[in-house]
DNA sequence: AATCTTTGTCATCCA
DNA sequence: TTTGGATGACAAAGA
């Protein structure tokens, strides 16, 4: 796998290299400062203008156009831009030595009207001697279909390069380049060639030299790069390489070659390329990739190719043209069918480009969609049939995945931080392409002013709690006033209330008994409601009935109606009151809080018969219990209520899982629609060696150590290795 | 008058 | 065994 990094990370730098030694130079930043400024802008990175408002005006600075935040394009721009920046570094890269692989996969002998793509600028390398078409239809359909945002990045036709004369998308033929190619398309075909050439994200770039013009052959293959290796490649070298790789051995008269690079997309760290090579006798011959017949383009946000139909989403996607992948065996990793249009955020890159013959229209009439299941999930008779020696393979697509959605994870994650709700996580599926973490409701964020407003609410109320405990405690069991008085009355003996504060504060507020028990640990302890007690225990209990709340009023009017030995009787607890009858000498409040040893020492001070110790011991009894039940109370309460706050996290969590699960099966499905497509592709591509194509209900395409091979259904395993493996790549 | 809440109390368990 | 904290259950008082 580090292998295959290497290699398609490299891919940039030698495609990058071979571009410079066929000659081709084009500055890309020309075009951008003349016609693409919001490109120029994904390249060149924001502006200061923009730099503050970085992420929002890197959206806008995509399309140009002011996509709404919560677009699922937004993560297309975001691998835009990373891939651009990339792309754009290369100016800056120094590569000494390169080595440029080449193989053919296909090559069609007959002479086709390929059906190829073409959206990116087209350059006559001879100057003259080739032309490149552009077909109009579907750079208008494309633009029909993505409106003026396509135009701003397409880098195609008469836009940006204005060398590309107006073909009717139904001929498809070849054309005499020299004689369509206008004084200024020259022109500008020869500034290009001093400039350097620059590589626009998702662009197609053809280009082609004509050796000699004479026959009218025409070519048009796939081959792959598998660009990676160290060795240095001279021009010349580079073009012999080609031509060994090409069939220009075999017909040296060949005109022209055309070299489709494709620039494919990020899929996580790793790029795409591949390069079609059409050779014509006379000409480049541009032809549409969409099918002539698709109007889907104008009214849909889809490209047609052949049978696949791929979302075109994005104004990029028109020229991202990455229509195979390759499977170099230099690797010699697993191999991986991967689709370079599925950049890192798992979004289809539309604009599939047909790249073969003409028989590859009907890829779909050939191979069913069945076919392809059982490429990335090899069925049963792929499981014996397979006898690579080799042990299970990882799915690669899970490496791939991980690397892949690591981006769009964590914009994910950004979004997470801005909190989801339940209901939101419906709405994911639509919006993982997007930033939606901009738009997200954020209040149930655990971090969000509205969950904070929970939080304050939450603590609100527990402090609301805490605060009727003591409000009531105080209210209700004593004032300074009163405890002053009912000591007085009582001719209780002040200077321990102190200490009966201290014994009530420190009895509970030692956490360390609910350990082990996470609700609980941080209920608050801190019973200092009970405080009040150390006062006047009992009038103070009693007059939590008649003096607290709206009664005070009432209460104070009565204190000054009426005796006050009969409001106080009338305020008395039950206790107190038996505790008067009985003539106990001390208040019912040194009777609850004295500690034992001073409660021992005031029961020995006094004389009192079997009855009055019988009442002292169940006031006393009766009074810790009171408390006892008070603070039972609370920690209920505060228990409550921290469980209720761990069912609001515990949702949120479960909310975000849901969503993450959600996106990974989105990322998965659409990977494995990218790769069903490409095999399509391939296996629609692949001949044997009498040009025919092989059947899907009799081959199929299975993952090897050594590539992808061509397995045959009715084959054993044995007789599949030996007799009817074909390797689609060829180790070099 | 019925219902709900608050508070006190009892019984019980447990440290 | 005593003391006291914790808690469920019940009842009284009040809203």
């Amino acid at each position: 796998m580090l292998y295959l990094k290497k290699y398609f990370t490299e891919g940039l730098i030698q495609f990058t290299i071979l571009l410079s030694l066929i000659g081709v130079r084009l500055d890309l930043d020309t075009y951008l400062n003349n016609q693409l400024p919001p490109l120029r802008e994904i390249i060149l990175g924001p502006s200061s203008a923009y730099t503050q408002t970085q992420f929002h005006n890197l959206r806008n600075t995509l399309d140009g156009y002011g996509i709404h935040p919560k677009s699922v394009d937004l993560d297309h721009f975001f691998t835009t831009r990373r891939l651009l920046n990339q792309v754009r570094s290369l100016d800056h890269l120094r590569v000494p030595s390169t080595e440029l692989s080449a193989w053919l996969v296909h090559r069609d002998p007959e002479t086709v009207v390929s059906a190829t793509s073409q959206s990116g600028p087209s350059i006559a390398l001879d100057n003259g001697g080739s032309l490149e078409d552009v077909n109009n239809s579907e750079a208008s359909a494309m633009r029909g279909a993505g409106g003026a945002s396509e135009t701003t990045y397409s880098l195609s036709g008469e836009d940006s390069l204005g060398a590309v004369a107006p073909e009717d998308s139904q001929e498809q033929g070849e054309r005499e380049s020299s004689d369509d190619l206008s004084k200024e398309d020259i022109d500008l075909i020869d500034i290009l060639w001093r400039q350097d050439i620059d590589l626009g994200a998702g662009r197609e770039i053809w280009f082609g030299y004509s050796r000699s013009r004479r026959k009218k052959t025409k070519h048009l293959s796939t081959f792959f790069l598998p660009l990676g290796a160290q060795t240095s490649l001279s021009l010349q070298e580079c073009l012999r390489l080609l031509e060994a790789t090409f069939p220009f051995g075999e017909e040296p008269e060949v005109a022209t070659v055309k070299f489709m690079l494709h620039y494919g997309l990020k899929l996580g760290r790793f790029f795409f390329f591949l390069i079609d090579m059409e050779v014509n006798n006379t000409a480049v011959n541009v032809t549409m990739n969409n099918d002539p017949n698709n109007n889907n383009a104008s009214t849909t946000e889809s490209a047609t190719i052949g049978s696949f139909e791929l979302p075109r989403s994005t104004l990029i996607n028109q020229d991202v043209s990455l229509h195979q992948a390759s499977l170099p065996s230099c690797s010699q990793d697993f191999p991986t069918l991967f689709n370079p249009e599925l950049d890192s955020t798992g979004v289809q890159r539309p604009t599939l480009v047909r790249l073969s013959s003409s028989n590859s229209s009907n890829i779909n009439s050939t191979f069913g969609a069945t076919n392809l299941t059982g490429l990335f999930l090899p069925p049963p008779l792929n499981n014996t049939t397979n006898l690579t020696t080799t042990p299970v393979l990882p799915d690669p697509f899970s490496s791939l995945l991980e690397e892949s959605m690591l981006d769009e994870i964590s914009l994910l994650d950004l979004a997470m931080e801005e909190g989801f709700s339940q209901d939101q996580a419906s709405q994911l599926e639509d919006e993982l392409d997007s930033d939606s973490g901009l738009s997200l409701d954020s209040s149930h964020s655990p971090a969000s002013p509205s969950n904070s407003e929970t939080s304050c609410s939450s603590a609100a109320s527990s402090s609301s709690t805490s605060a009727t405990f003591s409000e009531e405690g105080a209210v209700g069991y004593s004032t300074d006033s009163e405890a002053a008085t009912a000591e007085a009355e009582e001719g209780a003996v002040g200077g321990y209330q102190p200490e009966y504060s201290k014994l009530c504060r420190m009895s509970y507020q030692d956490p360390s008994q609910f350990h082990g028990i996470p609700q609980l640990e941080n209920v608050n302890h801190n019973h200092t409601y009970n405080l009040p007690l150390a006062s006047s225990y009992s009038e103070r209990s009693q007059l939590s009935a008649s003096c607290s709340k709206k009664g005070r009023d009432k209460q104070m009017q009565q204190m000054k109606l009426q005796p006050p030995q009969d409001c106080v009787d009338r305020q008395s607890s039950r206790d107190e009151r038996r505790a008067r009858a009985m003539d106990i000498p001390f208040s019912n409040d040194k009777i609850i809080n004295l500690p034992v040893e001073e409660f021992n020492e005031l029961l020995a001070k006094h004389h009192l018969n079997e009855d009055q110790l019988s009442l002292i011991r169940d006031i006393r009894r009766r009074g810790k219990n009171k408390m006892a039940a008070q603070n039972c109370r609370k920690r209920k309460l505060d228990t409550i209520l921290k469980l209720e706050q761990g069912v609001q996290d515990l949702q949120r969590e479960k909310a975000q899982l849901l969503k993450e699960k959600m996106e990974y099966c989105k990322c998965i499905r659409q990977t494995k629609q990218k790769v069903q497509s490409l095999s399509q592709e391939l296996f629609a591509q692949l001949r044997d060696e009498e040009g025919r194509r092989y059947s899907a209900s009799e081959y199929f395409l299975q993952y090897g150590p050594d590539g992808v091979l061509l397995l045959s259904r009715n084959m054993t395993t044995e007789q599949s290795n030996k007799t009817d493996k074909k390797q689609k790549d060829k180790k070099k």
